[in-house]
DNA sequence: GACGACCTGTACCAAAAGGTACAGGTCGTT
DNA sequence: AACGACCTGTACCTTTTGGTACAGGTCGTC
């Protein structure tokens, strides 16, 4: 299966025994848009490993919500994988933000593995490590900015990550993903237009060049 | 070395063969109070395991400050741990506030006894595991709790973890702890003290039992 | 016991962020 | 083209947090 190459070639999982292993003991899913891949306090019983698509996640209370990131090709949430070791409750969501393919592989054998086979026990611990950086990262600038620089800051990350000047998003769902609300955002954004920073379109905001 | 037989004991480190690597390749120093471990933007070339006394890390920028948490014998300062596999710097402070005596492992060995040893490679996932679960709930509380209830989850803490209804620290040093300013953390505890919550004294603070 | 360094409390003001209310816009559907 | 659902902009107000200024307290030490 091509999806399959795809995968042992992006995470250099290089040993035949173990491409073995995965094909036997995974499943490969699609799955529509908005659907939840794993929800706050239910155990998780895989690890999913995005192949295709892209997947939100995020934390909440109980009227706020705050993206923690997203999980694109090839990537595997960490989340997911520190809930694969510990057997316990994810205190996240995740949800399909589009068509979505995942490799499902059971929790039992994760942990297993990463003894066995060196490439899998790297790529569990390089996902572990730049999932700490990366929210490190994230504390910092939610501790240390205000939510202008952090709006800002996400647009130019959208940008980059899509490849495109244009951010299809409404004020209320940017309000979502900075755990702010909607009349922030919208004054922040006017500003921003003012500024000539960005210019505004109903539901995109496309950030202009420098 | 009784030290060692500790080290081994709490983390379960139980093969002979890394018994003996561990001694052969590490050393054991003691450090005083208020010294640096490991600084912003540094090199770190060693893995610190602290056996005795207590480690404060943080991140900060120009005017603030933010604690990530205490390490306490024995934990391993997990930023030490990403730090030592990618071999790349540091992006926060980690200073001792008590005099404190720690393992050190050159860099180089720990990346591959995590293959080699079962008990190692436990006790790494482990440390990440929970250093990344702990972040996380730093991470939600910092985006949905107003400063009053983090201040009252800080106190608490301290509490349980050092055994004793007195928190020996001036406002100033609280602030530093919540990454917020003198004035604020005065205001909040003399609103504390009015709802018969805490007593204050001088640089203490001490937490009422319900 | 006088001095200096640092701590605490608070009045007052400023900035940041959040919330209410409402006017008007966009768009898909019927 | 009319309706409803949702989006955007904004005036206005409140709460939260931060910053200035200063009065007075505590404590070590010389």
């Amino acid at each position: 299966m091509q999806e399959y190459d795809q995968l042992f070639k992006t995470l250099h999982i290089v040993e035949p025994l173990l491409q073995e292993e995965i094909k036997k003991v995974s499943e490969i899913v699609t799955i529509p848009p908005n659907n939840y891949i794993v929800e706050q306090e239910k155990y998780i019983k895989w690890l999913a490993l995005v192949i295709k698509g892209r997947v939100r996640v995020w934390q909440e209370n109980e009227e706020r919500q705050i993206l923690l990131y997203y999980v694109r090709p090839i990537e595997t949430c960490v989340l997911s994988l520190t809930a694969t070791f510990r057997d316990c409750k994810s205190t996240v969501y995740a949800k399909t933000e589009t068509e979505t393919t995942i490799v499902k592989i059971p929790v039992r054998y994760v942990a297993q593995w990463s003894f066995v086979y060196k490439s899998w026990n790297t790529f569990t611990t390089q996902s572990f490590m730049s999932s700490y950086d990366d929210l490190l990262e994230s504390f910092k600038k939610l501790a240390f900015h205000k939510i202008d620089k952090r709006l800002y800051s996400y647009l130019e990350e959208q940008v980059m990550q899509n490849q495109t000047q244009i951010i299809a998003l409404s004020h209320s769902q940017l309000a979502k993903e900075l755990g702010t609300t909607r009349e922030v955002i919208s004054k922040i954004l006017k500003q921003f237009e003012l500024d000539g920073k960005v210019k505004l379109h109903f539901k995109k905001v496309e950030l202009l060049k420098k």
